[in-house]
DNA sequence: CGAAAAAACTAATAAGCGTTAGTTTTGTAA
DNA sequence: TTACAAAACTAACGCTTATTAGTTTTTTCG
């Protein structure tokens, strides 16, 4: 009984949300209706209320749920036992496959998350800055160790989070090239920049 | 008469395109109402429509504004006698300066759009294409040159146009860097990377 | 099968939305 | 001052929204 209601309940609910992603996505939170949700669904909009709490929830769940792997995921590689390009290149291809594969999630996470209610914005907003300053430090330190050039740690830092977050424009291309090349170009572009001053490793690969 | 009323038109007209791009950034479109809107100006909702046809009109003439000037500047930059490397570095710091300088009309522009009614829609989506398309030429014109590394032209574009994007969260560290700072970082870490590889001459410089 | 729970449905509510109609006030020019 | 137009106001309309209440259908399990 327990197990059967759990399962059904979590199952439709993850449904629920996934299609909300979607949804959210396209139309913005706003614009986004219930009843639209439902019919992507399958069903009337008042059966939503059976599996979820409100329009809110939806989207705290995907907002969180992004959060939360991004987080993991620095703290992971901050413990690594590596130098700190290596560290920085990780975390770069972690974005971009959280962008690939969780598209949806990611970009209303990016682009939604002003909807959020309190407390959740402020939780969501704290989240983000304790990233943020994280790798603003990790960066000090490959500055400090002469890996990384002397550029401004938080300008580096935006630089970096926005141009992967570029990835949203992905699938306007996605015929064109492919996720191998967009990947490895993307990172030498932000590790090695663009300019032809002299040749480095990953040019003469090309 | 024909003055006087003009002259009120258009400036009145201006004060609650400028307030409404706040706005729409601040809330996004659809959470932005007209009553907030009149309330930012001054006078109660309807009195709005003494100036303006329409809510959509407003998101209208902000986006096309920010898009015709982006046009208009790489146009400009395209018929300038000099390397794809400075044209290039111009339209990077002219993304900067509108981002820095109209950051209200830029932000709904890029974020926005999508509420915007067709035709207006397609013209604005089409407009956009046009201006990467020739973005993408002008890379591709570069690295034929060895001006440019051999990387993708279209993830180039892609890197470059959302690296500067994410001077949306440039505001959160305004006390910390100074715009000089942050314009000449992030030209030059977009151009030539972050790894100190080989010393620069960019560096020497810092 | 029969009971109980889960999840669907229909109907409705209260609130907020952009916008219009109609009227009054304000400002300008002869 | 008088006349006219511009721009403000109040009141209200029609519509959409998220959500609730109450009921019926479907599913699950002993």
């Amino acid at each position: 009984m327990a197990k059967i209601k759990a399962g059904k309940n979590a199952s439709k609910k993850e449904v629920i949300i996934k299609k909300a992603a979607v949804l959210f996505r396209t139309k913005g939170f706003n614009a986004a209706s219930m009843r639209e949700l439902a019919e992507a669904v399958g069903v009337e909009a008042p059966s939503l209320y059976n599996h979820i709490g409100s329009k809110s929830e939806l989207l705290q769940a995907i907002c969180f749920k992004v959060a939360n792997e991004f987080t993991a995921q620095l703290d992971e590689t901050e413990n690594k036992n590596s130098g700190i390009t290596n560290k920085v290149e990780l975390i770069v291809r972690f974005h971009i496959k959280m962008m690939l594969d969780e598209f949806d999630a990611v970009f209303v996470a990016n682009h939604e998350w002003k909807h959020l209610q309190e407390p959740f914005l402020s939780n969501f907003l704290n989240q983000r800055r304790s990233y943020e300053k994280k790798l603003v430090a990790l960066i000090e330190e490959g500055i400090k160790k002469r890996e990384l050039k002397n550029i401004n740690p938080y300008v580096a830092v935006l630089t970096l989070l926005s141009a992967v977050r570029g990835l949203e424009f992905w699938q306007r291309h996605k015929k064109n090239i492919s996720t191998k090349v967009l990947e490895d170009d993307m990172v030498n572009h932000l590790l090695n920049g663009m300019i032809m001053l002299r040749q480095t490793q990953q040019d003469k690969k090309q």
